[in-house]
DNA sequence: TTCTTAGAATCATATATGATATTTTAACAT
DNA sequence: ATGTTAAAATATCATATATGATTCTAAGAA
């Protein structure tokens, strides 16, 4: 937990610290279990879990004690994407993708230096969701997606951000060196999209394409994720071209011309 | 807003306040449009906007002094979808079900006497969705899910309950007679789904069944939504047929023995 | 039934709050 | 391009109130 920050509301940040704690639990957390993770005294956290469960962020269990997240949630994220416009423009597009595919479709984008899976839809190969909506993708070098907003960036600036982290290992898969990454690159920005063979995931293939607003900036990027079983290399040519049409429409939609 | 409450923490309701006054807004708000809305000291309000921002729960705009829904929410929504058992077993069938109808097919349960909508999706015929996840129906009279749980009360439980609120009219088409509306539970009962024909929003019409869990308790209620021209009345039995099987195939999910 | 712990009540005080002053910033006018 | 202005954002400080420690009560698990 941070120090004491100034112009900041501490109660405000315990409660934050409580609905993160729940997020990330698999099941309903007693009292005792909060109090352990958190240094919260008792009667304090008491009284922002009675605020917090009044107004349906948290839910108390039929089980004395026990809590979990509130409905209150739900509603609150789902009025959030709806106001992304580009969520809202690519998701029908996303459906006709994962229809044509049967593959997992995501739609991804660049929030606040992170990059933030927004949306994904479910193709009928049924496969598991890799990844979290709303959840931030680690590493750009080891994602597509992160690959494409690198391709997108000038040399300096690529050079300095990698300078900063590295390109630290994900699976056995992954980009390592500078100069093959360097090469990844320029095969993107030649191709058009990026290919994701193993990097972030072992057993997972992601084929995806850049997204461009009305001032032709970089808005997101849309996708295909699927085991190595059901997208073999052979296939990436031909994916690839519906990824990048699916993206110029939505880019179309963002008002980009064509 | 609520008056002061023992055992609460007030800077948390005061945050609740803000994000509750964001999600309802279409665009960003400025601190001086917030300030007007709600009685928070300026001051106050600053602290707990920086508090929210910090954690991504609310995001500065471009523009200085805006504010919006940050993309925390996402991640909070997404955890939560996953933790609720009745979504992630009817979350494929319900796809099933929006291909082979080509409808909007809805998943409710009700949560602290309150009917949520905790599930959507889209048929192919792309209309526009009727209700936001996350938030509750009003009225359970006019609404088909909410009629199933009428049904499902005893008479006794479900006088009482209609006693308190009444049968107040939502369009022209909503029942507002006692005696018809336990005609219509009678034929529920019978038939083992809920019809809804415009009586909560003109021109909408929904047709659902009950979901029971491995306690043969009333789980929750999925069915389909569609415009009238979309949904006829001579359709009414086929889709029945349709959407019933679905609510078994979810029930048998949650463990009800067949 | 007993025991444990969540949850409420109480009260002194620590600190968060709110009022006020100052600084910063961006939008707008020239 | 420069200057002005309004409002966001920060800093300061006295004090109001929320907090935390402690005690008591209620509820539920064993």
């Amino acid at each position: 937990m941070k120090m004491h920050n100034a112009n900041h509301a501490p109660s405000v940040e315990r409660a934050l610290d409580v609905i993160g704690l729940l997020a990330g639990s698999e099941n309903p957390m007693s009292l005792a279990e909060i109090l352990a993770k958190l240094s919260i005294p008792r009667q304090s956290l008491i009284r922002i879990l009675n605020t917090l469960c009044d107004r349906g962020v948290v839910e108390r269990t039929g089980q004395r004690g026990f809590y979990r997240l509130g409905m209150k949630l739900l509603y609150f994220g789902d009025r959030l994407q709806d106001k992304i416009k580009l969520r809202s423009i690519g998701r029908p597009l996303m459906r006709d993708l994962a229809e044509k595919t049967r593959k997992t479709v995501e739609l991804s984008t660049l929030d606040r230096d992170q990059l933030i899976l927004i949306e994904q839809v479910e193709g009928s190969e049924g496969i598991r969701l890799y990844s979290r909506v709303g959840s931030a993708y680690p590493y750009f070098h080891a994602v597509a997606a992160g690959k494409i907003y690198l391709a997108d960036m000038t040399p300096e600036k690529r050079h300095k951000a990698l300078a900063a982290i590295g390109l630290p290992p994900v699976t056995e898969h992954t980009i390592t060196d500078p100069d093959v990454l360097e090469e990844e690159i320029r095969r993107i920005q030649e191709k058009g999209y990026a290919f994701e063979d193993q990097e972030l995931r072992a057993g997972v293939r992601r084929l995806v394409a850049p997204i461009y607003d009305h001032a032709n900036r970089l808005a997101g990027c849309v996708g295909v994720a699927a085991t190595i079983f059901s997208l073999e290399m052979d296939q990436q040519e031909d994916l690839a071209a519906q990824v990048i049409e699916t993206a110029k429409r939505i880019s179309h939609g963002m008002g980009r011309s064509r």
